[in-house]
DNA sequence: ACCTGAACACCGTTCAAGT
DNA sequence: ACCTGAACACCGTTCAAGT
């Protein structure tokens, strides 16, 4: 470990650890910059060495999300050569308990605070590789005629839409009671995928 | 007209227009109470006359927003005794345009600021005439054989959660540029729908 | 009942200065 | 190269006081 000086070693980390934990205790209107310099340690306008303003922290963190959406996705996905059917709904359910886990981070990664995109590489990078790993299941859900034939990226569109939609209704509390009082949103979710599946019985 | 003197008159209403303005010009980051007074020309403390706090406005501000888009889903839905294909596509593109032309309210009546509902019974009350209204169209659907039949409230919110998502993905700039570039977000979600159509001819 | 102005704690950001 | 502390403009909220 690094020796305790003047010098952090690496804060710019920290306040990515420290921006995470934030949000998962006071929630996106919690997570301020000058909150997190002090959970790391330093003065509050430490973090512009590292980080240009807050949205950049915002980006960094989202990154991260990210990258960790990935992984749990390709761990859900990847588990032996299943079936494309069990491989798509391994995805949603650990898309959805990614959402319900770690909601503010899920929040803050579609909370479009990120408006200049062309400015964090390293979160467009990680957006378009999660993308591709629903593209390629959605291809093999058709080849194995689970879903329709053709414009793969379009249905993973309106697939990864349906999910990412009922998902944010019910993290917002916009789902009516009569349906969230019967049914969790794994189920709701799982009813709604089950349609589209139904295509080609 | 009512004369300008010490008292406002209708200052209540006339911040919540001011509210939505400074919406449509400086974004959701950019809504400030403080702002919301100065365009409506009173000190900064006004507004606590008529509302408690911050999130108190935005909840009108929000229960306005989905008072306008009641008012074009049925405007788009009723107009004459149309078929409920056309129906459901009338609602569903007033929904996306409404989305696309009103951004930030959109934004901020799915924002999720509203996290204690119960404190706004006039918010909950029009939201929920708004699902009203779909699971309306969609039982029309249905009988139909549009859609497939049962679970008609679950069957509304799959259809309003895949609009909904797709709709949030496009407005965070999170759909690949790969589909994006093709086709907009109208011609995606009339897509996404036809393939839940597509189950019964 | 409705509004003002001073006050307080908090925030993002900048910048000269320290190590 | 990395961090501090003072400073500035802005914010939400409160409260005594004015009309």
């Amino acid at each position: 470990m690094p020796s305790k000086k003047y010098h952090h070693g690496d804060l710019k980390n920290a306040l990515i650890q420290a921006g995470i934990e934030i949000l998962s205790r006071d929630g996106v209107a919690g997570l301020s910059l000058r909150k997190v310099a002090l959970r790391a340690k330093v003065s509050h306008s430490a973090p512009y060495a590292h980080f240009s303003d807050k949205q950049s922290l915002i980006a960094a963190i989202s990154t991260e999300g990210f990258n960790q959406l990935y992984a749990e996705l390709s761990a859900a996905i990847g588990e032996r050569a299943s079936s494309p059917e069990k491989k798509i709904f391994a995805a949603i359910k650990a898309y959805v308990t990614f959402a319900l886990t770690r909601t503010d981070t899920f929040k803050i990664m579609f909370s479009g605070v990120i408006e200049k995109e062309k400015e964090y590489p390293a979160f467009v990078e990680v957006s378009q590789r999660t993308f591709r790993l629903v593209v390629d299941v959605v291809r093999e859900c058709q080849r194995s005629g689970l879903l329709p034939a053709g414009q793969t990226e379009l249905v993973a569109v309106s697939i990864w839409g349906q999910i990412h939609g009922i998902v944010s209704l019910a993290l917002e509390g916009q789902i009516p009671h009569t349906v969230i009082d019967k049914k969790d949103v794994q189920s709701i979710v799982d009813f709604a995928l089950g349609q589209l599946m139904a295509l080609k019985g």
